[in-house]
DNA sequence: CGTCTTGACTAATGCACTTAGCCTCACGGC
DNA sequence: GCCGTGAGGCTAAGTGCATTAGTCAAGACG
């Protein structure tokens, strides 16, 4: 019965790459212990069981998301920054699929540690509307517009929602420039 | 034993109650047997199983989807058909979201009757954004750009990541005025 | 060198989906 | 009206996954 040398964090970096292959809704404790090259139970050694991984996942993609977004706002203002940062989350969200779904659960009120790491994304997001000028109530109404319009483009692009044409760069950029458009002229209209 | 008196359509309309109300993950075969109020094989007599009931979901949802929105642009343009437009597709994801939610799924490119059904939702946005004056390529980046924005704004929502500040409709207004603003400028400068 | 904790395991339970096979009610042909 | 037949219920059984309980050895530490 050699040791399998597991750790929580090992655990939660399989179930990531599990996730991303066959999406957060076909992650199974099963495949992550077979990969792991150990029995299913023994994962409860160290991990709580699918919703704490789960739980873990979200943690673990909001952490990179932000730590993306922040390096691509960094140095970055207005237009630049938006370019940057729209493409570091669809990036992320292409590349890590599985992670990225895990953000997207609604991070229950009274669980600090996720609304702590959904802040982190956040603040990136203030940060970018800051340099376009826009404070209060406009800096809110703007980011979630941002989030909304980018993240309706990955999930609708990774649904296969655009068909098989070739220009879906093309329309990523356009849906940039309109949001570029929109806080510019925000800014400017108090 | 009583017949009960199902159907196809009885039993997908029950799964589409739970689903509304549970969530599409949440949805059971077993939940949708006992509120029929027979034993969970018996439902094999009328759908194949819980993936054909999910494509079932998604058939209707469509049929739905399609026949709100094509109600809300009926005899308007522009402006006030996308404003009608965004608050149907709203006010649908919102009411029904398990049928919401099953029309999400990609259809299968061989699955000739969902693609259809997707295609009537398409003609909607068709038509909407040939009343901005937008043809070809301008009206897929437009559609594109539409369904992202109501579609990630309506998950981000329901998602509950907007938090609880009270001004959600103003947001989704200043997101139709953005999208307004992109296609008519759009239009006038080919 | 002995002990004790850690981390693996097997075994067993519960839940969901699915299939196989049975039984009976209702309907249609005679 | 009677009876055969099939549709539509059912029970039983098998699979896969998540979870818990209890066992046992490996290795750390005194």
């Amino acid at each position: 019965m050699a040791r399998a040398g597991l750790s929580p964090a090992r655990v939660v970096a399989e179930a990531a790459v599990v996730a991303d292959e066959v999406g957060l809704d076909g992650l199974t404790l099963a495949a992550v212990a077979e990969r792991l090259d150990v029995r299913l139970p023994s994962l409860y050694k160290h991990v709580g069981g699918i919703d704490a991984i789960r739980r873990e996942l979200a943690l673990l993609g909001l952490e990179e998301l932000a730590s993306e977004l922040g390096r691509a706002a960094m140095g970055r203002t207005r237009r630049d920054a938006l370019i940057d940062v729209a493409h570091a989350y669809r990036t992320f969200a292409t590349e890590r699929p599985g992670l990225y779904s895990a953000t997207l659960r609604a991070p229950s009120a009274d669980d600090e540690e996720l609304t702590a790491r959904a802040q982190a994304v956040l603040d990136v997001a203030f940060a970018l509307t800051r340099s376009y000028g826009l404070e209060g109530e406009d800096a809110i109404h703007a980011i979630r517009i941002l989030r909304s319009a980018l993240h309706g483009f990955v999930t609708q692009h990774a649904a296969g929602a655009f068909g098989l044409s070739e220009s879906v760069d093309e329309t990523y950029t356009r849906l940039i420039d309109v949001l570029d458009t929109a806080f510019t002229s925000w800014a400017s209209t108090p």
